[in-house]
DNA sequence: TTGTAGGCGTTATCAC
DNA sequence: GTGATAACGCCTACAA
């Protein structure tokens, strides 16, 4: 078994094959693979072809070890279970491999000890830099990071207080906008349905945009009209049970994601209530079924796949050393269909 | 600028320096990291202590040179777009973390020539094995892996035609027993809603199971009674007027994904029709809003977390040399809702 | 422009 | 059980 191993291994070509095979230096091949313009076409010529005719291909570990760079990112997600992360992970991988990186991936779980646990790994894999979401990370990272020397980027955030570049939409904002669109529909009794994670910096600034924005109008939003519940489309289904029993005069719910939205919306319709006549409800997210649930849903649209793209973009700007910007804010457009409508009397 | 770089890894600690500061010599700290069952126990707390007194992490890439062990593994899915496919890949890259790999991912976009780059990418960086998403990869994938010497397993099926151990449902038995559900439940004109991507074999297994079960009762499905749509919400959507045109005596949609099935039932909402009164309709996966649809939609359970986690568990065994089985047949439930009934007399 | 040589940080093979 | 020593495969001054 070790022998069958050791064969493999010879066979697969080194370097210093391809150089010996090319007749020329093993610099001269690093060269042609790290720096072709300063090698003669005749002399890379040559090479090339002993490399495609062996199959060479560098060895990454070695490449790493002596180059310090493993042209691999991280990035760690609460959880590839929510849709919105999982879209923006898949546009961030599809980019950065054409920035001619490889994307680890690392879930924090929404605990704030494990996302550190999880940068540490990721930080002695060697990765060149790390993709993380949000602002609430343990204080130590970016000393960690720095200590690594490599770039931190922050996502679904359009600023962060930390001294990293961010990428995102700005969440208040976005919520600030459904709100006022409820307002001048004529809504003044609202009930607002969040998701109770902890170090969840996204749903605070978007509970913060609906407080913001009704108080602007002078309407007060007391605590018992504001019910935490875990991320789910059951939780948003349990939410409302809740709230019809606590503030049953809210004519307007306001939900800080699309999932408990949508389980607002069918656990109504269960109770033998019509959505927008009896309560309207929004969202935040706009994920595909939003557009196609019934009624479809007035939401947020979070724009995932350009922030993937943007962070795929930026963090390879990062670690070729080129400056980005701090902040950058992302539109998120409301998106206006029939759950939201204006009260009916009463 | 090259300077700092330099002072940052000046301040790293290598393992000589842990060797120093507890008075042993390299190789007796390389063994309590590696073996530390051959170092006698006092050694050890010394070692131990100056490792977290230095706060020595081994550096990946020289032990993956050496070692020729990445403790790291890729995974290519077709997109993480969808939600089964984020699901499994979350749950795998949790499990494997507990067996202390990291995951690299990819993605093929449907596109077995991308597949097949993606593969040659994760090989040359290094991983100690791949899983991969069903068993239409290309002819070459295998040699390749052979010739890196490292595992390969696949997913989402419950057996692969080709020598790798496969872990999934049965797709065409998932299909058979949703269709047995509905003539049973009195159907007998039947169409079909399926995604028309190429080199997807999941997909066509479960076609295949809807017309096997179709024909053990000798009801036959006629070709324009299948109609293939791209995967997504919107599609099935477009699907169900294109049925309506060209077969709308069926009383019965069978959808190859829940996502298709949705759209469907959208659609049918915006059409006037009623689910399960006018025509059921089924899906198959089972992902969260299936449940909370109008109606709840019958569909099939695939345990996407299970086929993570058993993957992580398979993947790790293989690559320390242990055998798993070839064929890991995980149930697929049937789940019955509401958007399947008896057929109402026309 | 190209070749030579040394070392990146770790593991593994030897002796002791 | 522990310590020297030689690689692992590639990159990069430096020399030519």
């Amino acid at each position: 078994m070790p022998k069958a191993v050791k064969m493999r291994w010879r066979e697969r070509p080194k370097l210093q094959d391809v150089a010996k095979a090319a007749g020329v230096s093993p610099a001269t091949v690093s060269r042609v693979l790290n720096n072709p313009k300063i090698v003669r076409p005749a002399v890379q010529q040559k090479v090339r072809r002993a490399i495609s005719s062996l199959g060479f291909t560098p060895d990454a570990a070695a490449r790493a070890l002596k180059s310090r760079k493993s042209r691999t990112v991280g990035a760690v997600v609460p959880t590839l279970g929510v849709a919105i992360f999982a879209e923006g992970i898949g546009a961030l991988q599809n980019r950065l491999r054409d920035h001619g990186y490889t994307l680890l991936i690392a879930s924090s779980e929404y605990d704030r000890e494990k996302e550190r646990q999880e940068i540490g790994v990721l930080l002695d894999r060697g990765v060149d830099g790390i993709v993380l979401v949000g602002d609430r990370f343990a204080d130590d990272v970016e000393a960690l990071a720095r200590r690594y020397d490599i770039p931190l980027l922050t996502t679904y955030i359009s600023k962060s207080s930390r001294r990293i570049p961010a990428i995102g939409a700005d969440n208040g904002q976005a919520m600030r906008e459904v709100t006022e669109h409820l307002i001048e529909l004529g809504h003044r009794e609202f009930s607002v349905v969040t998701d109770a994670a902890k170090s969840n910096d996204r749903t605070a600034a978007r509970r913060d945009g609906v407080v913001t924005a009704l108080a602007a109008k002078g309407i007060k939003l007391s605590p018992n009209r504001i019910v935490k519940v875990p991320y789910s489309i059951a939780s948003g289904r349990a939410a409302l049970r809740t709230l019809l029993r606590t503030s049953p005069e809210a004519t307007a719910i306001v939900c800080t994601s699309d999932a408990l939205a949508i389980g607002v919306i069918a656990e109504s319709k269960t109770l033998g209530m019509v959505v927008p006549r009896d309560v309207s409800v929004t969202g935040c997210d706009d994920i595909e079924i939003s557009g196609h649930t019934d009624p479809p849903l007035t939401t947020i649209n979070m724009p995932a796949a350009e922030i993937g793209q943007l962070a795929a973009d930026h963090l390879s700007a990062l670690i070729s050393g080129s400056p980005v910007p701090l902040v950058n804010q992302l539109p998120a457009r409301l998106v206006i269909r029939n759950s939201s409508a204006a009260p009916s009397l009463r």
